[in-house]
DNA sequence: CTAGGGTTAG
């Protein structure tokens, strides 16, 4: 930058300078400042401002250089808007790909669209950049049918526009489609790289599809695919996620160099698997090797606290975390009062949420609602319900859980003011889904639903289980598979229901750990938790069950996380 | 001067 403002200078002050030459020597500084990683974006919009009639070249510069910038703004797309107002230039198929690109990144829909019809007005659509920007930018909108549209009108499709399209499916955890898609891929003959597979091991991850997402590891290997940076931290992610801890760590010491999501990635991923100290001591060496933490990795410490009752570590966590500048965000405060209320501190917890700078969202008056359950704070109660009501009025899951809170209490005419308030807003219970990953695929198990092809032969393991349960002396669970009950006992058995159908799925054909991925509305309830370990003794197998938070082990009847209550 | 990738609280 030094070199060059002498340069620019030097431009300034020659008035030997033809008028072409002088724009064309600012266009190349202005290009400089706006993208060079050593560059200053405000000297390049000062300079920008200088030049009377912009070619499309310093108009794409801007435009790109603005979307490169660390805080993503709005200043892209109103720099496109004001070259087409100014009129001395046509955006080409530069501009389109940068700004597209600039709108994905803010998930800028309704400017994108309006730059798509840009596109065909200025005959830019047949560019395979614009197409793939185009797809990117419905992807990244989460707007997956037009992005499926858009990539079926490619016709050659590159090894990019495969990519962007299993990226977006895998993304929204539309697994299944994700990997369809890059099996077609090979098919059509395009050989995937580490950018491709990245998106392929993260949907395994989301999955929790083991199996295959060792298969996955091994084709890497396989095809001498670069396992670089990205790559290892998408395999610890998805070794983790499926189960495996030590898979994980295994290919986190195997990294030549690791970056803050490296170390971010594989302390989350022990502290929900409730390695404590695994996780706390890889903190330390993070900060020994001086990689700057970020907000992941304070949340990955603050939730292995959290998680282990270590009240006194999560406060000198926050602490350091204000002293190395990082803002907590809305995450962290939720980390702080599970980690309070899990240690009976519901009064703590209640005065932290009072103090929080912005107001608490929804999970943060739920956790707070499940602190409180003690009796002796039941007279919070109304007033966290009150708050939660307010904020989510149309989600199902706070009545349910309120309701449950009530029935806890036996406070049977608040359960049923619950129910009528439900009716009342036409609120629907989402049902609770799990799935479980066979062969390489995965079932999604979701309560009523009956189409699995073998539903029978799951009813009889599912039959055989609730015998052995009630053999060892314990209730077998309420479930709607063996009878018909009316819609308010379903709701209650949708835990229950959809888990154990994924169990009983898992026994009958794999002989690898079982992992259940719960994804919404369900938690790990002490019920599950019990029949969980009578299956795993009965059945003389190892079973790892994900609930939302962290995973639970189970061998020969013993879980051997060390949750913290 | 063009397009695709990883971690996130209940």
């Amino acid at each position: 930058m030094k070199t060059l403002r002498q340069i620019h200078v030097r431009v300034l002050r020659n008035p030997t300078l033809c008028s072409s030459t002088y724009t064309f020597s600012l266009s190349k500084i202005l290009s400089f400042c706006a993208l060079s990683p050593h560059g200053d974006i405000r000297y390049a919009r000062r300079v920008f401002d200088a030049i009377p009639q912009p070619n499309v070249f310093s108009w794409n510069s801007m435009i790109r250089g603005f979307s490169q910038v660390q805080n993503q703004s709005r200043e892209p797309i109103a720099l496109y808007k004001n070259m087409l107002f100014s009129g001395f230039a046509n955006p080409n198929s530069f501009t389109v790909t940068f700004v597209l690109k600039a709108c994905s990144k803010i998930s800028a829909l309704r400017e994108g669209q309006q730059i798509q019809s840009h596109a065909y007005k200025y005959g830019l659509d047949s560019s395979p950049f614009v197409q793939t920007g185009l797809l990117n930018l419905y992807a990244k909108c989460e707007e997956i049918s037009s992005a499926r549209v858009v990539f079926g009108d490619i016709p050659d499709k590159n090894l990019i526009v495969w990519s962007a399209m299993i990226s977006g499916y895998s993304r929204i955890g539309m697994v299944n489609e994700a990997l369809g898609l890059f099996r077609e891929m090979q098919e059509a003959g395009i050989s995937p790289d580490e950018v491709t597979m990245v998106s392929v091991i993260s949907a395994c991850a989301k999955a929790g599809a083991l199996d295959l997402g060792r298969w996955v590891h091994s084709f890497v290997d396989r095809k001498g695919i670069r396992t670089d940076l990205v790559l290892s931290t998408a395999l610890i992610d998805m070794y983790a996620k499926c189960g495996l801890i030590g898979k994980a760590k295994e290919v986190f010491d195997e990294m030549l160099e690791r970056d803050t999501m490296a170390w971010s990635t594989m302390i989350v991923g022990f502290a929900t698997h409730g390695l404590v100290d695994d996780a706390l001591k890889l903190f330390s060496w993070m900060l020994a090797s001086k990689v700057k933490p970020n907000h992941v990795t304070f949340l990955g410490a603050l939730l292995a606290c959290a998680h282990s009752g270590l009240v006194g570590d999560g406060q000198r966590f926050w602490l350091a975390m204000h002293d190395l500048g990082i803002q907590p965000l809305m995450e962290h405060y939720g980390c702080m009062v599970d980690l309070l209320c899990r240690a009976g501190l519901f009064e703590e917890a209640y005065s932290f949420v009072s103090r929080m700078p912005f107001p608490p969202n929804a999970i943060i008056w739920r956790t707070l609602l499940i602190g409180c359950k003690k009796k002796e704070f039941q007279d919070k109660e109304e007033l966290i319900a009150d708050h939660l009501l307010q904020l989510e009025p149309l989600n199902a899951e706070n009545y349910v859980l309120l309701s449950n809170i009530y029935a806890l209490r036996s406070q049977w005419d608040k359960v049923s003011s619950m129910r009528k308030k439900m009716k009342e807003n036409g609120i629907k219970v989402f049902p609770g889904c799990s799935s479980i990953e066979i062969d390489g695929f995965v079932h999604d198990f979701v309560v009523g639903d009956e189409s699995h092809p073998e539903i029978k032969h799951i009813r009889v393991v599912l039959k055989d289980i609730s015998e052995r349960v009630r053999l060892s002396g314990h209730l077998p669970w309420t479930s709607s598979v063996l009878h018909d009950v009316d819609e308010e006992e379903k709701e209650s058995a949708l835990c229950e229901h959809s888990e154990r159908l994924a169990i009983a799925f898992g026994l009958l054909k794999t002989s690898a750990p079982v992992v259940i991925r719960v994804v919404k509305n369900l938690r790990f309830c002490a019920d599950c938790h019990e029949v969980t370990k009578i299956v795993s003794k009965e059945y003389g197998r190892e079973i790892i069950v994900r609930d939302r938070v962290r995973f639970h082990r189970f061998v020969g009847g013993n879980c051997s996380c060390n949750d913290f209550w």
